[in-house]
RNA sequence: CGCGGAGUAGAGCAGUUGGUAGCUCGUCGGGCUCAUAACCCGGAGGUCGCAGGUUCAAGUCCUGUCUCCGCAACCA
């Protein structure tokens, strides 16, 4: 493809390898995806990146946890995000792994350049450690004060650590907001970037030197980067920024950055930040997407193994195939908001637009051309007004696609491409060609009918190319249009076609049979045989170490919200004698009345702590499945010593 | 408490710069038989969370209020 209307640059997020991806990541890609197709198809010179983003702490801790290598823990992972890609055809020209040479070496430069421009600073770091863990938590993401992973105490610690000036840019990216309105969408994601700057910037801690999992800081080789900065330099250094810039004098500045809408910020305000540092050219779009919801919650990995719904691309690839799968994302939900996701949703829109609509209207049109015609594609002999309206509809809906995609509007594109759909069924609906058939004075008219349903779906074939290019091709298949290339201006023009021999072949996309196939669907997500696996534990502690804990009965006699946190309930706890306060963070999962009366396990020992004001003294045992909470109860009389 | 989002027909969603409230599914009725029991037409169903306000005119702007949901530097 020539490059007559310039360059076009794509990138998704790099993923983060931390397990297999779902159809969140799915989603996004395939937007690009289609995006870059569509791009190529109309005449841009298009380069799409994606990758993975594998450094971190949390990498790092998994892959102890294994056993083995950070590297061969990713490695692993990465070799099946590809395989995934490879599966579903996505068109990326670049795969990027953080971890690669290139990479490494051009992060550091690009590190060597903001800091000789003096925004980079060595500085102390203060936070609340957990030393356990090796981690440094805010106080907002503590968890009843405590660290957030394992739930044990954090105390204030100091280190040394390089500091970026973020906060000397705060003026400068706002005015990029208020200025360029097309730099970040939708609108509402750019209002909270311009509350988030305008309440104040603070220089950005860059390094980390409490593991060791990722690029060492070139001036100081106990720090590593911190991962936000290493992954963001990904998109220029994919393209050879600094040191092979042919590519990046090519594509940089992206015309776009794909990003979900939790990671808007580090697009928006650190990326920018770090290019203006560098004196390089800012991206000229950040799109931030909205979410896959899985029954009111946004789509995880823990939700994957428990709910109805199958969010395994690989499983639902194997089941409906690419493109069916790829129409429904790209179909159902609005770029930039939230939608939800059910098999139900899913199933419903394959059969109704997929097989109902497209696949039929291929079927039954190829069936009368072979019936009426021997297969062969007629000329057109008349003209009424029901065929210009087909013609206008027809090759009216290319620019209607281009408009919508201009937005990322790709539901409204593929709407504008069904509305062609279903016109040609109405089409059929309106000549009745059955009818035309059995009189032979009618076979001019015949013909017309025929040809022009051939037209159109030639026209179809064309618009639907972005976004399922296997299905494209199996229509031009069946239409006999096999010998020529997919060209985009041809959907502008309904004169094409004369003499081609149809065949009919497979229905494109076979009706399913919706209840049967969520009952199949529910038996998938079935646990499996059950077997032992190892749970991930905490490390291992000697007996001294649970003696030093003071567990007791406690019954809880009172229990009401706290009157200034959200989240917290404040419970008068019984032991024994002794009455005491006591505060936990289950306000999300329990009302005050429930917990009345109930025998609990507490920590009695533990270190009293004020909690938005109030004093808690004690902690009550709650079991706890990553999203629910479950209160743990006993039958003992309380200020019983448990042990 | 801070920041942000959502509340439109039974369900899921659209509603561009304020001007007769749309789409898909479901539902009721009809047509057709070329086609993947698919397709086409028509009907019913909404005082657009609530209360004020601006306006000739508001789902759309402003103010207040209720409910639900995110985020707060790990996560498309």
């Amino acid at each position: 493809m020539t490059n007559k209307k310039g360059t076009y640059y794509i990138t998704t997020p790099i993923y983060y390898p931390s397990s297999n991806l779902h159809i969140g990541h799915t989603y996004c890609t395939v937007m690009a995806d289609a995006m870059a197709r569509f791009k190529r198809l109309s005449g841009y010179d298009v380069r799409f990146l994606t990758g993975t983003d594998e450094h971190g702490q949390k990498i790092q801790t998994l892959a102890d946890a294994k056993g083995i290598t950070p590297q061969a823990y990713v490695d692993e992972i990465v070799d099946g995000i590809k395989k995934l890609w490879a599966t579903m055809e996505i068109s990326y020209d670049d795969f990027i792994r953080t971890t690669e040479p290139r990479h490494v070496e051009r992060v550091q430069k690009l590190f060597m350049q903001m800091y000789e421009n003096g925004d980079i600073y060595k500085g102390e770091y203060e936070g609340l450690y957990c030393t356990p863990c090796e981690s440094f938590w805010t106080e907002s993401q503590l968890v009843d004060g405590k660290c957030p992973d394992c739930g044990r105490p954090v105390q204030p610690a100091k280190e040394e650590a390089y500091f970026f000036k973020l906060s000397k840019y705060a003026d400068k990216l706002l005015d990029l907001f208020e200025n360029n309105p097309e730099f970040l969408q939708p609108d509402t994601r750019r209002n909270e970037m311009i509350a988030f700057v305008k309440q104040g910037l603070e220089d950005l801690c860059i390094s980390r030197s409490t593991f060791d999992w990722g690029i060492p800081v070139p001036i100081d080789e106990k720090h590593v980067i911190y991962v936000w900065l290493d992954a963001l330099s990904n998109y220029i250094t994919a393209l050879g920024y600094p040191d092979d810039t042919e590519l990046y004098d090519k594509y940089w500045p992206a015309n776009v950055h794909l990003v979900g809408k939790e990671i808007v910020r580090f697009h928006t305000i650190i990326w920018p930040a770090m290019l203006m540092s560098a004196g390089l050219p800012l991206p000229k779009q950040v799109l931030g997407h909205g979410w896959l919801l899985l029954g009111g919650e946004k789509v995880s990995k823990s939700k994957a193994a428990k709910g109805a719904d199958v969010i395994d691309p690989v499983v639902l690839i194997d089941r409906y195939g690419i493109d069916a799968l790829k129409y429904f994302l790209l179909r159902e939900y609005t770029f930039g908001q939230d939608g939800v996701f059910t098999n139900e949703v899913m199933l419903k829109r394959m059969n109704y637009d997929l097989a109902n609509d497209l696949g039929n209207l291929v079927s039954r049109t190829v069936s009368m051309i072979e019936k009426y015609n021997g297969g062969v594609v007629p000329e057109a002999k008349t003209n009424d007004a029901i065929d210009d309206d087909l013609k206008a509809v027809a090759t009216g809906a290319a620019s209607k696609v281009e408009a919508q995609m201009d937005k990322f509007a790709f539901n409204m594109a593929l709407e504008e491409i069904w509305i062609l759909v279903r016109r040609a069924n109405k089409y059929i609906d309106e000549k009745a060609p059955w009818v035309l058939a059995k009189d032979s004075e009618k076979k001019a008219e015949l013909d017309t009918v025929l040809k022009n349903l051939a037209e159109a779906i030639r026209i179809i074939s064309i618009l639907i190319y972005p976004f399922m290019h296997t299905t494209s091709k199996e229509i031009r298949k069946q239409m006999g249009l096999w010998y020529s290339d997919v060209v985009w201006e041809d959907a502008f023009e309904f004169e094409m076609m004369y003499g081609e021999q149809v065949k009919k072949g497979d229905a494109i996309f076979p009706r399913i049979d919706i209840e049967k196939e969520l009952e199949e669907l529910q038996s998938l997500n079935k646990p499996a045989e059950p077997e032992s696996i190892p749970l991930e534990l905490k490390p291992e502690i000697v007996y001294e170490d649970f003696d030093k804990l003071d567990l007791r009965v406690g019954q809880i006699i009172k229990a009401e919200k706290h009157p200034k946190a959200d989240k917290l309930l404040v419970f008068q706890v019984k032991m024994g004698t002794e009455l005491r306060q006591i505060i936990s963070g289950v306000a999300e999962h329990f009302k005050p009345e429930e917990m009345v009366g109930k025998k609990v396990i507490v920590v009695a020992n533990l270190k009293p702590r004020a909690l938005r004001g109030l004093e808690s003294k004690g902690m009550i045992l709650f079991a706890d499945n990553g999203e629910k909470l479950e209160i743990v109860t006993t039958e003992a009389p309380d200020g019983e010593a448990v042990s």
